[in-house]
RNA sequence: GUGGUCAUAGCUCAAUAGGUAGAGCACCAGGUUGUGAUCCUGGCGGUUGGGGGUUCAAGUCCCCUUGGCCACCCCA
């Protein structure tokens, strides 16, 4: 038995999944810098307050925080998500806007795990602030769909929705908890509860009891201002232009507070358990203000990257593999040999392992096919006594005996073996 | 946090009505004294997640605990 094994909702990525992680955040940072995003990098910690300002009616800060007392005595936070962040850094840095930013990197939840929900779990994600122009908001959900298609993901699908400008929003809300309020005990205790803090999650509701009065709830669409609509209207206007097929879903409403207007989420096709959300976003346009900042638009999207993995899992795509290796050393007269072939293969670019330990040729042979090496380069007594090399490519078997000092040149030349 | 379910070698699983654990894969070594991926032989490997209890006897029953998974919740 191991004396330790990973905390709950925590594990280790092993290879070859790890080289597929790597992959991925390439494949991501690839197709957002071609947009101009250039990557921030946060700190995991951060004052607890940078996170309180998410919203004081989400379990993501009020349940699920990893807060504690640093030895100064601050009260810090691991970051459960990192758009906040994002948010922090740009009151205090105020760089010029448009501020188009990339991430990638793990978050903290305190929840119960289960499969595609960790405790430390990855996203990769964008926001740009500065900008209040419609023709964004479509450019940013452009950018996560050019993401899944450049994953081979073909079965996601997109849901929007718009909450309005913040008083369109706040009128909603009122409605919202008017109509639940007048269901009483009838609605789940669950949901009274939140209906006190946050009469819009109610709608997120999945019990059964809550249905009726959630299908007659008053729509979100009979709210929007002039401006709203106007600013919706542009964002569907340039998805369909760009041939983004959508579902409007008036009944979309995520789980961070401080979203406005249009919001956004990405659902796997195949994974059609609670753990469906692949990722999503929206507009957050008072977030840089409540921290601290200059009033400022803001919007973006984070995807999971474990459930985005899953999905490609279920769709049989983006099977990345582990870097192959060029040659495989195989020296059967003490090691020496191995280390100067080794390094002088390196050296000039080709990926090259070796055989430890001075086992037998069969088993250094063994590891070479387990490697994967396109070539064993073999080493005995008479080739040492001869100054050569033997060249054996592990596909054909057909083996070559060279001049020890024409093996980087023979290989250069023969790439294909 | 609530409820449910599961937990046997590194991995996937077996083990009759409770009688003191097996297989395949993987790994290692041999099968022509220099050469792998096939095949053959052998080997390594488990105090049955951990602790306690019932019993002459528990992987098999009971309790506690740890962890995975599922639903709620939440969200990525």
């Amino acid at each position: 038995m191991p004396s330790f094994q990973t905390s709950p909702g925590m594990r280790d990525i092993l290879p070859p999944e790890s080289s597929r992680w790597r992959a991925f955040t390439q494949v991501f940072a690839d197709v957002v810098e071609a947009a101009g995003y250039q990557q921030l990098i946060p700190p995991l910690l951060e004052d607890l307050g940078v996170f309180t300002r998410i919203g004081d009616a989400t379990d993501v800060v009020t349940k699920e925080m990893y807060d504690f007392v640093d030895k100064g005595d601050r009260r810090v936070a691991l970051r459960p998500e990192q758009t906040a962040s994002v948010c922090r850094s740009f009151a205090q840095h105020r760089p010029v806007t448009p501020w188009k930013v990339f991430y990638s990197g793990p978050n903290f939840r305190y929840e119960r795990p289960q499969r595609g929900r960790y405790r430390q779990f990855d996203q990769v994600g964008i926001e740009v602030l500065g900008v209040d122009d419609p023709m964004l908001d479509v450019e940013v959900i452009a950018l996560a769909w050019e993401f899944y298609e450049q994953l081979g993901l073909q079965q996601v699908s997109l849901i929007v929705n718009s909450l309005g400008e913040p008083d369109d929003r706040s009128h909603y809300v009122e409605a919202l908890r008017t109509h639940f309020a007048a269901a009483g005990d009838a609605l789940t205790e669950q949901s009274r509860i939140t209906l006190a803090k946050n009469p819009l999650r109610v709608l997120d509701s999945k019990r059964e009891p809550d249905a009726p009065f959630i299908a007659s709830a008053p729509q979100i669409t009979d709210f929007y201002s002039d401006e709203a609509t106007a600013h919706f209207d542009a964002v569907q206007a340039g998805l369909r232009a760009l041939d983004i097929p959508f579902t409007l879903e008036p009944k979309l409403v995520r789980g961070l507070d401080y979203y406005r207007r249009t919001i956004f989420e990405f659902q796997g096709g195949t994974l059609d358990s609670a753990q469906n959300a692949l990722g999503g976003g929206g507009r957050y346009d008072g977030l840089v203000e409540a921290l601290g900042g200059p009033a400022t638009s803001g919007i973006g999207f984070a995807l999971g990257v474990d459930r985005t993995l899953l999905a490609c899992d279920d769709e049989g795509v983006f099977a990345a593999e582990p870097r192959d290796l060029d040659a495989f050393v195989v020296d059967v007269v003490g090691g020496i040999e191995a280390a100067k072939l080794t390094a002088e293969l390196r050296q000039a670019g080709f990926a090259a392992d070796r055989g430890y330990d001075n086992r037998s040729m069969k088993a250094q042979m063994k590891l070479a096919n387990r490697s994967n090496a396109a070539v064993a380069v073999i080493v005995g007594e008479e080739e040492v006594d001869a100054n050569t090399v033997v060249v054996k490519p592990m596909r054909s078997g057909d083996q070559q005996t060279i001049p020890r000092s024409e093996l980087i040149a023979y290989l250069s030349g023969n790439r294909n073996l």
